[in-house]
DNA sequence: CTTTCTATTGATCTAGCGATCAATAGAGGA
DNA sequence: TCCTCTATTGATCGCTAGATCAATAGAAAG
């Protein structure tokens, strides 16, 4: 049997086991996505009692939100990180078209799908999301300013451009994870797109990407 | 109060009342959503007990589909409709646009973000979903092939180029409804990536979009 | 008017959800 | 070694979901 009758309690500090709730969330949340965080499957994954979860959480809308924002910001965090090696504009909004379609992401979709739909009922996560949209909104305008600056890019609005290609990356992420398909695919037709709002010279941006096998 | 404690019943022809109940799916999904589309909620609407709905659905499953389907094929007509009033390739893109990212198209919005959502947890729903967006994409492929025809669209894969366009459409869809902003703003930026993903000289589809008070 | 048929009701069952809490047992200090 | 503190358990409550069904009441036929 998998969950025996009686349990061997094992008594961890306050912190420890926080963190370790955390942690089953996020867990939980990357493997089945938002609408499976549930008291009981949070609890069955950190192997504790259900009422142990509720103890060390203020609300299950409360780690919801937290376990969004949590997830969403590290992969905003990675993206930034790996763009950041990159050594052109041109080159960085490439790296970051690649990162983001990458099947491994597939887990963060399923996030946002989740939290778009979840969203209408909470109105703390919806503003969790507002402010992750705004965060990756700004990064992607800044990526655009940096090659507006080095006369690569000719958009006037980057604001703009940026919410439209991060509308773009969502959708394509939505359906190569609804679809099971790769959504490799579609990159270097995103980055052709992208080359057009941005206002960058046609192959610019697609030359950046890496070949593909 | 609302629902009085016995109720005065109609008695009413199977057809005509199952009509109705479907007719009350519709309208629950189309305000609140496919989340929101329970026993309850729906037998509520159509004024009826809980019971009589389930007596004329198979399942609420069934149902859940069945409503996702007529939504969403309800739209694509629609789009279909609209589209074929205009009388170049490159007119009909931009018809295509503007329809779709009317404000006035949230609900079907809606509908496609709750089905990402609850489309992991019902494989019918995950089929519906499937053969909707294939219609979708063979539509716009079609749309593409006349410009192709015409020598105005230059791509090479109809079918690659139809499902990136679908792809861009949904995600913009999708944030301007979590925005809460009109999805017009971003009308003239997608026509303009539509035109170099088709392959179009640059500015022809732009040209054909309203005038924009 | 009466009878028959069946559309319709609403209580009820099971299941899963978040939340609560009295009881319990493990770990560290005296 | 024993004691104390509190981390932990699991039963329980109230709620909502889909599904089921015996009882009921309208409408139509005779």
């Amino acid at each position: 049997m998998s969950t025996p009758a009686t349990r061997t309690r094992t008594r961890k500090s306050p912190q420890q086991r926080s963190a370790e709730i955390h942690d089953a969330a996020l867990a939980v949340a990357r493997e089945d996505g938002l609408s499976a965080l549930t008291l009981r499957a949070v609890a069955a994954r950190a192997g504790v009692a259900s009422g142990l979860v509720a103890h060390y959480v203020e609300s299950m809308d409360e780690l919801l939100v937290r376990t969004f924002r949590e997830l969403v910001s590290a992969e905003l965090d990675e993206v930034r990180a790996e763009v950041s090696l990159a050594d052109s504009p041109p080159a960085r909004v490439a790296r970051m078209i690649e990162t983001v379609l990458d099947s491994g992401h597939n887990d963060v979709t399923l996030i946002w799908v989740d939290a778009w739909s979840l969203g209408r009922g909470s109105a703390a996560l919806a503003e969790a999301i507002e402010e992750q949209m705004d965060a990756w909104q700004s990064f992607i305008a800044g990526v655009i300013d940096e090659g507006r600056d080095a006369r690569l890019f000719t958009t006037e609005d980057p604001l703009a451009v940026g919410w439209q290609i991060l509308a773009m990356i969502d959708g394509i992420a939505a359906h190569a994870l609804t679809r099971r398909t790769d959504g490799a695919a579609f990159a270097e037709r995103l980055a052709q797109a992208c080359e057009t709002l941005v206002g960058a010279r046609a192959g610019t941006i697609v030359a950046e990407l890496s070949p593909r096998g």
